[in-house]
DNA sequence: TGAGTTTGGCCTGAACAATAGTCCATTCGA
DNA sequence: TCGAATGGACTATTGTTCAGGCCAAACTCA
């Protein structure tokens, strides 16, 4: 990214990064598909809804519906049972491979952000967790144990990791962790729809140790957890055929 | 913050948050004030400069001048030697210990976000630092060594901490760590023009830790050194007068 | 079959935001 | 005194966003 820097750096004025309405709604409605809150299939709310829920003209809404349109992530039809519909963006595991392969060094980084944060967000949870904070580990974990078959298994996984920054109480955590995981979403989904099985052990460690309140526990278990992240797309992007 | 909620959450629509481009402007010159890139008698650049290095108009630029204007930043001259100067606010003791004290919440969450994202980027920096990363960790070291006295010692402190994140070749912490410590200027500058002397002999054990390649012995002091942030904040709000 | 409902599609007019560009007023140094 | 650099002020233009209404499609149910 930068380039070699050997004075300190003069924290250079960037230029300001503007976001028309319509693109803050992209981004919103994008990463919602990607965390698992609608999956393929789903109807998002009508646009009167959307509009009234996001807090913005209905105009801007349909701007936005036109670019997830235009992405592929969605398709849009009328009528009493028409709607916003999310689509599957099929992704090959060939082409994944290639994704992940040229975006290697960002995903790395990533996932060392993410054990930062998690593993201190563990730690915190298991001293600081309450009763309610408890029951929604334990209500995503079942979620995620009841039905390897349901596809609402993405939107358990999303709702697992953040609880626990919500049980470490640190808002901070609880954003950054979001951040972390939609930018790792294809690499996440891929990984968590192949390997759901190990990642329910991890998780079921993980909760075990934050309700025992063992910090030391909470941690190796969400770095085991995070690092078997690591491993899987490693193996994913390695298995492909050699790139350019 | 969220009420009890038993069930994952929903992660609900949001209303977006959309920024006129003039408060993008605002956020990122004060956030550039408190970090130390400009201090008190530094000139900004010209309007003109201004808004070509931040990729606006001149008119935006202008609005948010006025916005710090109003919130006593700045102030602005005209004429060959004139300019927008950077003001000196003045924080008493007093007022910044009511202000601690009424957001000791959010301080403490921010807190507790550097030490996770600070210590692991301490621990990769012993690790993957080349000569250039510790000879920009130097510098920074030995300015804030070299003056007492000088006025840059924040913006050293700054690229101090900012110099670990990119020794540890990691945009995201380096990107997180910037946020935290923005959200804590007015806490890190008092505690850094306070106590310096016990900053800086923490800074000379970090840089020691990351040149001899000693992963704990860096997250050990970098700990040592936020835990002090903390209780030097602590003590600040605690000896001043009983709030409310 | 036909009326009613729910949905996206489309249009208008007004208000606002942001831009490029120009010129003016002030201040200083050569 | 002149010229250069600066902030201050205006215009015209373009793009964005909004509230609101109406239309067209697709389904439901009496």
């Amino acid at each position: 990214m930068s380039g070699v820097a050997p004075s300190p750096r003069p924290t250079g004025i960037e230029r300001v990064a503007h976001s028309p309405v319509y693109g803050l709604i992209v981004d919103q409605l994008r990463r919602a598909i990607h965390i698992g809150t609608f999956i393929p299939g789903d109807k998002l709310p009508p646009e009167r809804e959307l509009s009234k829920q996001l807090g913005v003209s209905r105009a801007s809404v349909r701007e936005a519906i036109r670019v997830l349109e235009g992405e592929g992530y969605v398709e849009t039809r009328r009528g009493a049972t028409g709607g916003i519909v999310v689509l599957d963006r099929a992704r090959t595991e060939e082409r994944l491979a290639e994704t992940i392969r040229s975006n290697l060094p960002e995903i790395e980084q990533v996932i060392d952000f993410r054990l930062a944060v998690e593993c201190r967000a563990a730690r915190l949870a298991a001293v600081r967790r309450t009763a309610a904070d408890l029951s929604v580990l334990d209500a995503a974990y079942q979620t995620m144990a009841a039905g390897r078959e349901t596809r609402r298994f993405r939107a358990a996984d999303s709702a697992f990791h953040q609880g626990i920054a919500q049980a470490a109480k640190n808002q901070w955590m609880e954003r950054a962790i979001e951040d972390a995981r939609a930018a790792l979403w294809m690499a996440v989904d891929k990984v968590a729809d192949n390997v759901f099985r190990t990642a329910q052990l991890h998780h079921g460690q993980i909760l075990a140790a934050i309700r025992d309140g063992d910090p030391d526990a909470a941690e190796r278990y969400v770095t085991a957890h995070i690092e078997l992240t690591r491993t899987d797309l490693l193996r994913i992007a390695g298995t492909a055929p050699a790139p350019r």
